[in-house]
RNA sequence: GCUGGUGUAGCUCAGCUGGUAGAGCAACUGAUUCGUAAUCAGUAGGUCGCCCGUUCGAGUCGGGCCACCAGCACCA
C-alpha cells in the first residue's frame, strides 16, 4: 500500500503496486496526457515504472529539463527505427542527446544524401504519427550480446559485451523495432512531434581516429514548434555574426589558398589588433610584467631538450640552414627561459614575470584549420612567471583576478573555469604533478569561483587551469590558461640563488589571458556582431557633408576629431546624405555626425548613434567628451 | 588527417541533357548638390580553383591535386 509523495508535499495513498502513468492519471487526465517519465526518489524511470512501496514521485513532462531530454533520446530512437525501416542494412551503434538536440551513428555501405535524410525524416514522422507504444525489457548481459548478434547489430553486441557480465541489460522495443539503452523513454511515439534532422557527417566508431568511420546524422528535438522556430532563427543569428563573414563584409581581413591558415590583416581588422594589443600591453606594464621578445627561430637541438620534438615535431614547421635543422617555434616559453638564464637570479628576483605578443606556426592538421578561430600562424599574450612552489598560489589568485578584469573590460562577465590534471604522456615525477594539482585547485577555491575538474586533460609538462569566457548569444570559448610547469625550467637548466647560497630551479607558470589573438579577435567579432565598442571600432566616427558646401567644415571638424585622438574620417562624396548613413550603419560605425549649412553655421554637429538614434545638434566640444568618457568607460 | 559537400567578376549568386559565360551590389565616368538606411544614366571587369585526360569542341564529362565548408579525430 504505496503512499506517495508529490512535489506539492500532498501525499496519495495507492490501495497496491502502482505505476507511474497510474498515478499521473489519478491526479489529472491532462497530466497524464503529458506525462513523458517519472522521477522515483529523485531516479528517472519510464511511466510504466511500478512501485510497490512508499516514495517520493514527479511525473515528468516535456515543462522539464529532464523531460526535453527524454523527448530528445526517445528522438534519436525514433530516428533510428526510420533508418532502420527504410536502409535494413543499416548497422545501428549509439544514439545520445547533445546540446539542443541528439545523434545517431550508423554503419552503412555508402553515406547517406541529403536526400536521405529528407526520407528520414519524413519516415520518422509517420512512425510517430502511429503512437507506437514504447514498451521496456531486460535481459541478462549474455542473453542480450546473443539478441544483438543474432538480429545482425554486431556494434551493438560489442556495445553490451564491454558491459560487466552481471549487469542486466533494458532494451526498449517500439513496433518492430528494439534498442539496447539505459532509458528511460517516452511511453509512445506520438509524444514525438517536434524534431528536424539538421545534417549528416562522419564520426569515428568510439572516437578513435584508427576505426571505421561511421555516418552521423545530426537531429534537434523541442517540445514545441515555437521552441524549434527559436533554435532555427538562433542558428541565422549565429551565422550572421560569423567572423568570416563580417571579416570580409567589414573588410578587416582575408585569408587565401597560398597561406592556409594564416591570416592577412587589413587597416580596418589591424586597428582593433592594436587596440587590443595596447589593452594588453598596459595590462602587462600595470600588473609587474616586463614585456620581452624571443626569435622566430630556434635549433632543433632546443625543441629535443624541451620535449616539444618528441610530442610535436608532426606539427611544428621545419627549415634547415648549412648543417643544422631548426623549428620555427610553436611556443614562447623556451626563449623566454633563455633570457631568464642570461645572468644569475636571486631568489630576491622571484616572482619574474616575463611577457610576449609571441608569434608562434604550428602546422596543424587541414581539416582543424577554421577561420581565426584555429590558424597556423598566432600571436599568444603569452607571460611566464618564474616563481617558488611557495609563489604559486598567490600568482594564481592575483592571475585569476587579473584575468576577470580584463574578461570585464573586453565585455565578457561570465567565466567558467576547469582544472585539467595529469594526462596518459606526461613527463614529470608524481610528487610534482600532485603538488601543481593541488596548487590550482586551491587557487581557484580562494578565488571563490565554481569549477570543474577535467582529469586527464592536462599538458604534458604540468596541469593546467582553463578558463573559458560565454559570448552574447551563450557559446563557451576556452581563452585564458594558467599551467604549472616542474618540468621545463629543469631541462633548459634555470635556477636561482635561494636565501640558504644554495641553487635551485624555479617553477615557470605559463599563462595567457585572451589566448591567440587572433582567435580572440574572432570572438570578439562574432560577440559583438561587428558592431564593436567605441574603444575598440576600427573607425570610430564619420563625419558626413550634405552638399560641397559644408565640405571644408566636414574635413576640419574630422582632423580636430582627429587631433583629440580619435580614429574620425570624413564622407565628403556627393552622395545624398541617406545612402551615406546607409553605408556607415552597414559597416556598423558607432557614430556618424550629420553637417549642413545649420550645424555649419552653428558650429555644430548633428549627431547621429549607431542603431540610428538621433542625438540632435551639439558642439564638437560636447560630443568630444561624449566620446572620452565613453571610450574611458570600457 | 578522416567522411561528405563546395569552388564561376571585388561581394552574393545563376548557367538544363558538352556548342568558347550572365544578374544584382560594389568599382569607374558623367549628370544631379540633395537633411538621417540605396538618385539616374553609361562604362569596364572573368586563365569558370589548379593540372591531366575524353571529345571536332569542356564552366559542364572522367582522373589527380589544392583550398574552403560541416562534422569527427587532433589542439604543447
Amino acid at each position: 500500500m504505496p503512499n506517495v509523495k508529490l512535489p506539492d508535499g500532498s501525499v496519495r495513498s495507492y490501495p497496491g503496486p502502482v505505476t507511474v502513468a497510474e498515478i499521473a492519471q489519478s491526479i489529472g487526465a491532462g497530466l497524464a496526457r503529458a506525462a513523458l517519465a517519472g522521477k522515483v526518489d529523485g531516479r528517472l524511470v519510464d511511466t510504466s515504472f511500478r512501485l510497490e512501496s512508499d516514495a517520493e514521485v514527479a511525473i515528468v513532462t516535456e515543462r522539464d529539463p529532464e523531460g526535453l531530454e527524454i523527448l530528445r533520446h526517445s528522438t534519436a530512437h525514433l530516428l533510428a527505427q526510420a533508418v532502420k525501416e527504410l536502409f535494413p542494412e543499416a548497422q545501428v551503434t549509439i544514439g545520445p542527446v547533445i546540446e539542443n538536440g541528439f545523434y545517431y551513428d550508423f554503419s552503412y555501405k555508402r553515406p547517406f544524401t541529403p536526400e536521405d535524410l529528407v526520407a528520414i525524416e519524413k519516415r520518422m514522422a509517420e512512425i510517430a504519427k502511429k503512437d507506437l507504444p514504447v514498451e521496456r525489457r531486460v535481459m541478462s548481459r549474455d542473453e542480450a550480446v546473443a539478441f544483438f548478434s543474432s538480429i545482425g547489430e554486431k556494434y551493438k553486441a560489442e556495445i553490451i559485451a564491454s558491459i560487466p557480465e552481471k549487469e542486466t541489460i533494458s532494451l526498449y522495443g517500439q513496433g518492430n523495432w528494439v534498442d539496447l539503452c539505459r532509458g528511460p523513454h517516452v511511453p509512445s511515439t506520438g509524444k514525438l512531434r517536434v524534431f528536424k534532422l539538421m545534417r549528416v557527417a562522419g564520426a569515428y566508431w568510439r572516437g578513435d581516429s584508427r576505426n571505421e568511420m561511421l555516418q552521423r546524422i545530426y537531429g534537434t528535438a523541442w517540445a514545441k514548434k515555437e521552441e524549434l522556430d527559436a533554435h532555427l532563427r538562433m542558428l541565422e543569428e549565429a551565422e550572421k555574426r560569423d567572423h568570416r563573414r563580417l571579416g570580409t563584409q567589414l573588410d578587416l581581413f582575408h585569408m587565401q589558398e597560398e597561406a592556409p591558415g594564416l591570416v592577412f590583416w587589413h587597416p580596418k581588422g589591424w586597428t582593433i589588433w592594436q587596440q587590443v594589443e595596447q589593452h594588453m600591453r598596459r595590462v602587462y606594464r600595470d600588473n609587474g610584467y616586463l614585456e620581452v621578445r624571443g626569435p622566430q627561430i630556434l635549433e632543433r637541438r632546443l625543441w629535443e631538450r624541451t620535449g616539444h620534438w618528441e610530442n610535436f615535431k608532426e606539427s611544428m614547421f621545419v627549415t634547415a640552414s648549412e648543417n643544422r635543422d631548426y623549428a620555427i617555434k610553436p611556443m614562447n616559453c623556451p626563449g623566454h627561459i633563455l633570457i631568464y638564464n642570461k645572468g644569475v637570479r636571486s631568489y630576491r628576483d622571484l616572482p619574474l614575470r616575463y611577457g610576449e605578443f609571441g608569434s608562434c606556426h604550428r602546422n596543424e592538421p587541414s581539416g582543424a584549420l577554421h577561420g581565426l578561430m584555429r590558424v597556423r600562424g598566432f600571436t599568444q599574450d603569452d607571460g611566464h612567471i618564474f616563481c617558488t612552489e611557495d609563489q604559486i598560489l598567490e600568482e594564481c589568485v592575483a592571475f585569476t583576478t587579473l584575468l576577470q578584469e580584463v574578461y570585464r573590460d573586453f565585455g565578457f562577465s561570465e567565466i567558467v573555469y576547469r582544472v585539467a590534471t595529469r594526462p596518459a604522456k606526461r613527463i614529470g615525477s608524481d610528487e610534482a604533478w600532485e603538488k601543481s594539482e593541488k596548487a590550482l585547485v586551491e587557487a581557484l577555491q580562494r578565488s571563490s569561483v565554481a569549477f570543474t575538474m577535467a582529469a586527464g586533460e592536462g599538458a604534458f609538462y604540468g596541469p593546467k587551469i582553463e578558463y573559458s569566457l560565454k559570448d552574447g548569444i551563450g557559446r563557451v570559448w576556452q581563452c585564458g590558461t594558467m599551467q604549472v610547469d616542474f618540468s621545463m625550467p629543469g631541462r633548459l637548466g634555470a635556477e636561482y640563488v635561494a636565501a640558504d647560497n644554495a641553487r635551485r630551479t624555479p617553477v615557470m607558470l605559463h599563462r595567457a589571458i585572451v589566448g591567440s589573438m587572433e582567435r580572440f579577435i574572432g570572438i570578439l567579432i562574432e560577440h559583438y556582431a561587428g558592431a564593436l565598442p567605441l574603444w575598440l571600432a576600427p573607425e570610430q566616427v564619420v563625419v558626413m557633408s550634405i552638399t560641397e558646401r559644408q565640405a571644408p567644415y566636414a574635413k576640419r571638424v574630422a582632423a580636430r576629431l582627429r587631433e583629440a585622438g580619435f580614429r574620425a574620417l570624413a564622407d565628403l562624396r556627393n552622395e545624398k546624405i541617406s545612402y551615406k548613413i546607409r553605408e556607415h550603419s552597414l559597416q556598423k560605425l558607432p557614430y556618424q555626425l550629420v553637417v549642413g549649412d545649420k550645424e555649419m553655421q552653428a558650429g555644430n554637429v548633428a549627431v547621429r548613434m549607431r542603431g540610428g538614434e538621433d542625438l540632435g545638434a551639439m558642439s564638437l566640444d560636447a560630443f568630444t567628451a561624449r566620446l572620452r568618457s565613453e571610450a574611458n568607460a570600457r
